[in-house]
DNA sequence: TTTATTTTTTAGATTTGTCTAAATTTTATT
DNA sequence: AATAAAATTTAGACAAATCTAAAAAATAAA
């Protein structure tokens, strides 16, 4: 059996999902300047995924994904950020370089390769942009993940991971009270050099420079 | 950028190009079968592929891939068994499920991503039913590497490695005189048990279990 | 070598997804 | 509230890939 829904569609189901994230509703031009296509294009899209009961629409209102929509367009998201999560770790792509061939690949069907896959990387919660990846039901942690130059100033996050294993960055962040568990916030980020000023409670600010933010991975709650 | 030619094109290329390795010329009929199609819409195809210079086709005549045709179809069959050797060797996958699934894999487009795939696999000469994966040029070392079980009787190959490699089958193919690079055809099938009988040059036949022949690969040239 | 059979092609229709231009509805502005 | 502007939808067209039914060409059989 070939895929459920064409490409085309499931492009349709994703934008529109991301959109009503943002907007709560979505509107035909929206989604038009979302997918580089034109607003009559969508409406005749709009009229399909209707009929396919995917999709809360009445002409001249807004819309939005009903439950099956959104069941369907998690599955699309889950499948775009484990690919881009295989080409980064297991590819060595850079993070910039992902995005377009996962939307290619994101359009392959088989449930159970994605299962497989996700098992194979790992079971990461998190694509290489930090964006949270759904489990196979579609449920996500609300968790982002990022290393220190990603995270938003004055975001409370706790220290998840390090990227590199070496003993001397161990005894940097050792020596900074920085370890797996700690709470932080960066508090200011320096344009020079791209050194970040973090605070952690009860203690004075410290320093890092940008090679050691890249990495401390950090998880937050969105 | 899209891919080049669209996955319908692509699957008449790799029609087109399977049954000229075969029969030398090719009809519509024939590709009509092979597609699951009918002949009128491989007439229709068959047109576009010869404006867009990728077929050799005067109407009645028979027809076959021009240089181009064979360049491509030659790419999408390296990213079928590329895919389909990542989906068994990475993702556990049987070998008998997997054909399906890499009949939508080996349309995503970028070259990138397939020599990527390719290095990390370790450049695999083989997919997992012994057919040889072209190179990034197209090229094709002519062997063919499959279990004991698969070698055609009478077929001359020489031994190019074994899956399990416990003590146990080591010694057993040790006894036996079996090792790297032994040359050997296989003289009989016993369908009963599966079981195989083998000759070695200068050496008396001798008989190995299906279980044994599962874990002995042998290449040879077609 | 006629005739019959099979293969291949053409003609015209259908489906999916897209577009432009015009009409309609909603929203914003005076 | 009337009018202008913006957003949305409809109507009709097009390209790609497919199909059915009929015509044309090639091959096989009498």
């Amino acid at each position: 059996m070939g895929p459920k829904y064409s490409s085309s569609r499931e492009n349709y189901l994703k934008a529109i999902f991301h959109l009503q994230e943002i907007h709560g509703t979505v509107t035909t031009n929206d989604v038009a300047n979302e997918l580089q296509t034109r607003p009559a294009s969508v409406t005749d899209m709009l009229k399909k995924l209707k009929a396919q009961k995917l999709l809360l629409y009445e002409k001249y209102k807004g819309f939005k994904l009903n439950t099956e929509g959104r069941k369907v367009a998690l599955q699309i998201i889950r499948k775009h950020r484990l690919w881009e999560y295989f080409l980064v770790e297991k590819l060595r792509f850079g993070w910039d370089e992902v995005h377009e061939i996962a939307e290619e690949l994101e359009h392959i069907s088989s449930k159970k390769l994605i299962d497989r896959l996700d098992e194979f990387l790992g079971f990461p919660k998190s694509d290489p942009h930090g964006d949270p990846i759904p489990d196979s039901q579609g449920r996500w942690t609300l968790t982002r993940q990022v290393d220190l130059l990603n995270l938003p100033i004055n975001q409370m996050a706790e220290v998840s991971g390090i990227g590199d294993q070496s003993a001397e960055i161990l005894e940097l962040l050792n020596h900074k009270h920085i370890a797996l568990g700690t709470r932080l916030e960066v508090k200011k980020k320096f344009a020079f050099d791209n050194s970040i000023e973090l605070k952690i409670k009860n203690q004075s600010p410290v320093t890092i420079s940008e090679h050691v933010a890249k990495n401390v991975f950090v998880k937050y709650d969105e």
